[in-house]
DNA sequence: GAATTTCTGTAGTGCCCGATAAAGAATCTT
DNA sequence: AAGATTCTTTATCGGGCACTACAGAAATTC
């Protein structure tokens, strides 16, 4: 385990030749085109320019490696928490998301669906694919978060099926259907997240 | 290429010593745990209790076996056709389809998710993917022609969305949810379904 | 400059993968 | 019986995989 940034701030020794993040950003879009397994080592390392042993010095592993790969590209994705509005606090908002998922997922023909969804099924490495399924689980969370404010009995029905309309739509994506094709399904997902909210108000003051 | 049932009706040579139907039903079993790429060829033949030479003889490769599994589960699958009723010929169909899927999809925690939705992106040969991609895309179009004949303009909206629901049902099938939190999930589309079926009806005449 | 630390490149490790060559065993036809 | 055909077994094959031992190169501190 090599600590990146520590050990007497790397006052010392040789500098590293490569960027770091550059690095991950090349790999990002590798595991994005060809999932985890369909990228190997020497793939990584001759798309990077380094050889085998510097990748092992900076990032452990393949999999802790695509671990920050991941995390890196959750943190340039789009949350929900962008649409949330006061006139409509959840249905629109949440449609919103899906719609812009839907477009994200299909407009790099060469990255196309989602890279933490993918990876929680097609990932041999089950750290890796836990830590997958950990980012979409916050996700989630956070979708139902957001619904729990005015509809608590509705938070994890609604969630859930966003959650599990997005996997359709990032499948859908790798698949080559076309954008307008999976806006469509994230606008029809929205009418289900409507009528839900709009349901029989038992829960509400 | 060794057909199976051919030349002279195999009266010939020494007889195979094992069941070919139950050697994919063990494959079967053991793609559906792992996943194709899960599962090596030294596991197929040691559970099913064969030496590799004798796989091949019978099935070809790996990928060939893993199609022939493919098409065997898909015929045990209920389809949608098994749903439709006079009353209402689409959204409860529908409906109880995709509930019934949800129980499938994680009644037997040995065999979660569906094995070809996740065959379409979880299987490094190509032609397995594709194979599994057709065999989804057949039972899309399905649920499409039903569709069509009381609304054609909803057709492909619906059913987008139905193959999309089904995705995120089989994913999160995987992940261990339990029946009653996918069944939700179906219900849930279902109402979209409904909502789209009975929207303006604009095509009607 | 000398010693220290860290990175880089060459060249490989062992492992597991899907697939097979070759020879023997079991059944058929004639 | 002899010959033909097909399956089974043993013992691999070459290849790709993630990963690393080792020595040289490049920066630091003294």
């Amino acid at each position: 385990m090599p600590d990146k940034e520590s050990s007497r701030l790397n006052r010392l020794g040789r500098p590293r030749s490569f960027d770091l993040d550059g690095a991950l950003e090349v790999g990002q879009r590798l595991f994005h085109e060809r999932g985890y397994d369909g990228v190997s080592l020497a793939d990584l390392t001759s798309a990077i320019g380094i050889a085998a042993p510097s990748f092992y010095a900076a990032f452990g592993s393949k999999a802790d490696f695509f671990r920050t790969v991941l995390a890196r590209y959750n943190g340039a994705t789009v949350s929900i928490d962008e649409f949330v509005t006061e006139d409509d606090p959840i249905a629109a908002p949440i449609e919103t998301f899906l719609v812009a998922r839907a477009v994200s997922y299909s407009q790099d023909a060469l990255a196309k669906g989602c890279l933490v969804l993918d990876a929680m099924r097609n990932c041999s490495d089950a750290g890796a694919a836990l830590c997958a399924a950990q980012i979409a689980e916050e996700g989630r969370r956070r979708v139902s978060e957001l619904v729990a404010i005015t509809r608590p009995d509705m938070a994890e029905p609604i969630s859930d099926l966003v959650a599990s309309v997005m996997h359709g739509l990032s499948a859908y994506a790798r698949q080559g259907w076309p954008t307008e094709r999976l806006v469509s399904v994230a606008r029809g997902a929205a009418l289900s997240v409507r009528k839900m909210v709009e349901s029989s108000d038992l829960a509400k003051s």
